[in-house]
DNA sequence: TGGCTATTTGCATGATTAGCCAAATATACA
DNA sequence: TGTATATTTGGCTAATCATGCAAATAGCCA
């Protein structure tokens, strides 16, 4: 009967989390970690691809709950709703660093 | 020419968060933090899918540095290598929770 | 109203992913 | 050596994803 909660609570992980695995998407939240808000034209100019493409990120990280946005005049502005993010990413960097070293012990 | 490091730096990222980001690979994870390492037939069971399917979520996740794995007779075991999962996923859940929070509030 | 700017959406395409079955590999054991 | 067990890998298919271009939408201003 806990089965299907937990089920529940992984696919709901899992949808936070692929939201957050792509470099273009890492990218974003790293502009707007820096930043209250930042519009999307800024933002389009950082990641320097398509602004269609960069929209379509956007809205998958605001679909995850990670970024919130409101329009003003013609344009939108997105801002981070999460704050635990950079705590997130140090634990993803220390898989990073110790999995690079096992590596480099492995072709030493 | 920071900017390479960065770029270098996202895909990282995005690599290791694609292979926590599967509802499958997730419950492998819950099952490895509960003992010190569980062989693939256990794994198998948990999961309830194709062994094979169950051997290539193990094989991204070492891939990724997040388990280890050691062969012992005919059996191979996985393990965690990492310790901060919990906190991680504890900052996935604060997400997920305020955006299921947020659309309670534009339901009523 | 008409034109201009910012953003999103429709559509098509190529790339990646998840899953299963069957076959290969490796180890144990009689 | 031959057989059984545990795991991985090859090959295939269906589904999802990323991207750009073009078109639609919405707000501003003359």
């Amino acid at each position: 009967m806990d089965a299907r909660i937990d089920q529940r609570r992984y696919e709901t992980r899992a949808r936070i989390l692929k939201a957050l695995a792509h470099p273009s998407r890492l990218k974003l939240i790293d502009k707007l970690s820096e930043r209250e808000e930042v519009c999307v034209c800024d933002l389009t100019e950082t990641i320097g691809c398509d602004m269609s493409t960069v929209s379509r990120h956007l809205a998958q990280l605001r679909a995850a709950g990670i970024v919130e946005s409101e329009k003003r005049g013609q344009m939108v502005f997105y801002r981070l709703r999460v704050k635990c993010l950079q705590s997130l990413f140090g634990c993803i960097e220390s898989v990073a660093r110790s999995h690079v070293e096992e590596h480099l012990v492995v072709l030493s």
